[in-house]
RNA sequence: GGGCAAGUGGUGGAAUGGCAUACACGAAGGACUUAAAAUCCUUUGGCCGCAAGGCCGUGAGGGUUCAACUCCCUCCUUGCCCACCA
């Protein structure tokens, strides 16, 4: 048994007073940036964040063993508003509460052993980071890319604060799930938008990122191309503008319909016999929420306007309705309804009982007639009523259409996307103060440069309720305005924590940096970081910001590169019994019991070795005994060392230098860990000798760092093992003397052959065809074909 | 409704056109021990068979191939993400 708790602590000392993971530039040798998503200081680590951190760490080791320079910093993502609410609920501050979770989190994160450089170690919310997300705002400011507007925000009750729309979630807040209402508030936003193209084009460039997080980030960033058809209101001038992606079914729409809140609606029906029941309508859907409207088995509801409009393409007169299923805030807030094809619209026309008309005919289906529809007709098919675009696919069509469209005037060519600008105001203390002055002269003046960073006051009333807590602290607010030095106003707002979140692997590369938010020097050795880990929850808003604060700063001429993170891996969940682990299930397994019970090598053996990092992990405290015993089953070798290799044991030595390191830079870590254990038990058959248990060591030691570096010191080596080089194995002892050749009878295994390696396809044929279990299939039988796969198979067919 | 994954022994998983179930967990048996733990050894997909051996078997069905967990088509199930997106 090996004294797990006296090895971990002893090496954990030895690297921190040997600073064996300090990174520094080195021209001569390659980079390597590893980094995981910091973590948001909440007291303690739990799985995830171990799980996370392990996959991390071997690739640093790994990397390192095998001569790269490798930065691996660890930080903290520390603002935000749990810090806040501790605050308000222990009548504390939230720096003491956010600095006494960092000290904890720190002990344990030095207990599993990870290879940070501590010596980089950075937390948002001090002041010397903050200030550069300062200096970062006021930039984009001067570049029309950071404004002010007003607009109906989500609103949560519970946390009393606005968040982005992509913080809502099944209109829920984010963090405590409240509903979210919409309120009417001046705001600040960046405008992502005006990267969106950039954003949606460089999704190409990586190669090495999981494909699904590509998918997410396209349809968040959702470009569509279509047609903005203008539909004349009847007897008036009056244009109504109606997106759509299916121009090709422009024949068929037989109504129009606005969304509620369109302005137009009540302009319209001023003065109708509908008036009443219009707005009575629209009165009842203002009420309902954004979540009931969407739902699906809600029943659409509308109402007819009584007025009608011109549809271009034909000059029909066709009806106006206002509905809810109708959406203000995408496109233009009007669609053109195409009953026959589109479901939503056939839905509502049979409910209405408004006409429909068929104009892509469906290849399965012999029927024209509308009234035998069961469903719309989504698929493509071949234009009919569509006067010249008859008979065209209606893929040909939806091109002609929109350019004779944008050709006539009657409609143009567009394209819409989804993104919307990033709403980053928040009415919270714990965060980076806007650096923003209002003056009743000026307006809006921005704080000098030289006066950042505009820090955070040391105490502020916290009561959870009402607007910004900064607002109730007369010394930060009152300030003299930069312009005209009358009496002003500071912003008492704070930016979203994602700002935070945006560009600090940009700061790794030079935390203590005074002069910019990084040095340009260790930016350009270090960045792009190279393997970036974290959870999939981070798939769109995260990664998308990052990479838009990276194109800002290339922007800026700061870096010459367009993404921030060359490779990256979305590790899986960590379960219990299948359920995901949460303090509301119960069902928490915590890291530090874990460590004390069995080691922290124990612990990254076994959740590497329990799943692919990818795929979701259930945790087997049965599994951690398993990787427990194996750990020991290596420290017994050295009792029992020989002088001289085994040939046989030599082959697989070799065999399994290769896999490992084919293994480690594959991230597959489980088969990794699945060649050493076979290495081991042939150990136990054939007996090591020293260089043989050396390499099992090295070949081991970024899994499990305390161990092996024990093991390294007590064969007599010297230093840290993370710096003396990774085995190579040479590749003629990876070809064996003999292979097995599988002979098969028509598909099926009959029987095998163990023959020379470079054996001809004519002595094996031979041999098969007089091998005892093979006669009895083929006897008397006519032999139609025999294929040869060298070294591998003989297929006989008959 | 759309997109993306995934579905393999009692369990976690391995194999990405060529011996299905590597490695581990669990289970059963044995050795050592006064005993237990630890350790070591053996067995462990199903069915038939004393055995040799045979047949079946990777969610279901079909296809391509000498050969399919792997490629293609249809479907089912589960997970994740998105969604009255026009």
């Amino acid at each position: 048994m090996y004294e797990f708790k006296l090895i971990e602590e002893k090496w954990q000392k030895y690297w921190q007073d040997h600073k064996v993971f300090e990174a520094a530039i080195d021209p001569k040798k390659k980079k390597y940036y590893v980094l995981e998503m910091f973590p948001y200081p909440s007291g303690k680590i739990h799985m995830g964040h171990v799980r996370n951190y392990t996959i991390a760490d071997v690739a640093a080791r790994f990397k390192m063993m095998q001569g790269f320079n490798v930065l691996h910093p660890m930080g903290f993502d520390a603002f935000g508003q749990p810090a806040e609410n501790a605050a308000i609920k222990n009548n504390s501050k939230p720096d003491i509460w956010t600095h006494k979770c960092i000290d904890w989190m720190k002990i344990e994160l030095k207990k599993m052993g990870f290879s940070y450089d501590w010596s980089r170690e950075l937390s948002t919310c001090e002041s010397g980071y903050y200030k550069w997300n300062q200096w970062i705002f006021l930039k984009m400011y001067e570049r029309g890319l950071a404004y002010k507007g007003k607009a109906g925000v989500n609103w949560c009750p519970s946390c009393s604060t606005t968040l982005a729309n992509e913080e809502v979630i099944d209109g829920g807040c984010w963090r405590c799930h409240t509903q979210v209402e919409q309120k009417d508030l001046e705001q600040w936003y960046l405008k992502i938008t005006e990267y969106r193209e950039r954003l949606l084009e460089d999704l190409k460039q990586l190669k090495n990122w999981p494909e699904r997080v590509i998918a997410m980030q396209n349809n968040w960033i959702g470009k569509s191309l279509g047609v903005e058809i203008y539909f004349r209101l009847d007897n008036s001038d009056k244009i109504i503008p109606v997106f759509t992606t299916r121009v090709d079914t422009i024949f068929g729409a037989t109504y129009i319909v606005l969304a509620p809140e369109h302005p137009l609606v009540k302009e319209i029906v001023k003065g109708k016999p509908q008036e009443k029941e219009v707005l009575k309508f629209i009165e009842k859907v203002s009420k309902e929420t954004k979540q009931v409207r969407s739902k699906d088995d809600v029943k659409k509801e509308g109402v007819f306007t009584g007025c009608f409009c011109i549809n271009p393409v034909n000059n029909e007169k066709i009806p106006i309705w206002t509905a809810d299923y109708v959406l203000m805030e995408y496109g233009t807030g009007a669609i053109m309804a195409v009953p026959t094809h589109d479901q939503r619209d056939f839905l509502f026309a049979k409910e209405h009982k408004l006409p429909m008309r068929i104009v892509i005919k469906n290849p399965g289906s012999e029927s024209n007639n509308p009234d035998e529809l069961v469903e719309a007709y989504e698929d493509d098919g071949i234009q009919v009523n569509s006067g010249k675009f008859d008979g065209l696919s209606n893929s040909e069509a939806k091109i002609k259409i929109a350019e004779w469209m944008e050709k006539e005037k009657i409609g143009k060519i567009q394209t819409h996307w989804r993104l919307r600008d990033w709403l980053i105001s928040r009415q919270r203390f714990w965060g980076t103060p806007i650096p923003m002055i209002n003056c009743p002269k000026c307006g809006t003046v921005p704080v000098p440069y030289e006066d950042l960073p505009v820090k955070l006051p040391n105490d502020a009333p916290f009561t959870g309720e009402g607007g910004s807590p900064l607002g109730k602290v007369k010394e930060f607010t009152d300030v003299k305005c930069p312009k005209c030095k009358s009496l002003a106003r500071r912003e008492t707002d704070t930016m979203a924590t994602f700002f935070d979140s945006s560009w600090y692997f940009l700061r790794f590369a030079s935390p203590d940096f005074k002069k910019a938010p990084f040095d340009q020097k260790e930016a350009r050795y270090w960045m792009p970081v190279d393997q970036y880990i974290g959870g999939i929850e981070h798939a769109i808003l995260h990664l998308l910001y990052s990479r838009f604060f990276t194109k800002f700063f290339k922007d800026l001429g700061l870096i010459d590169f367009d993404e921030p993170f060359l490779q990256l891996l979305t590790q899986g969940m960590v379960l219990k019994d299948g359920e995901v682990m949460s303090k509301s299930r119960g069902n928490i397994v915590d890291p530090d019991s874990i460590i004390s019970k069995y080691g922290a090598d124990t612990l990254r053996l076994f959740i590497l070795f329990a799943a692919p990092p990818e795929t979701e992990l259930d945790w087997d405290e049965k599994g951690m005994e398993g990787a427990h015993r194996f750990l020991n089953r290596v420290w017994r070798i050295q009792e029992n060392l020989k002088s001289i290799a085994d040939p046989q044991l030599l082959r697989i030595l070799h065999k399994t230098i290769k896999k490992v390191s084919d293994d480690y830079a594959g991230f597959k870590f489980n088969t990794a860990i699945a060649g050493l254990m076979e290495l081991v038990n042939a150990i136990y058959q054939y007996g090591a000798d020293r260089n043989t248990f050396s390499i099992l060591i090295l070949l081991l030691a970024p899994i499990a760092p305390h161990f092996c570096e024990e093991l390294w010191q007590q064969m007599g080596n010297k230093g840290s093992i993370s710096k003396s080089g990774w085995p190579q194995y040479d590749p003629k002892m990876l070809i064996d003397d003999t292979v097995t050749i599988i002979i098969q009878v028509n598909g099926k295994v009959r029987s095998k052959l163990d023959v020379p390696q470079d054996i001809s396809e004519k002595k094996v044929r031979e041999m098969a065809l007089c091998d005892d279990k093979v006669k009895p299939w083929i006897e008397g039988k006519a032999i139609k074909n025999i294929i040869f796969v060298p070294k591998k198979l003989l297929s006989i067919v008959i």
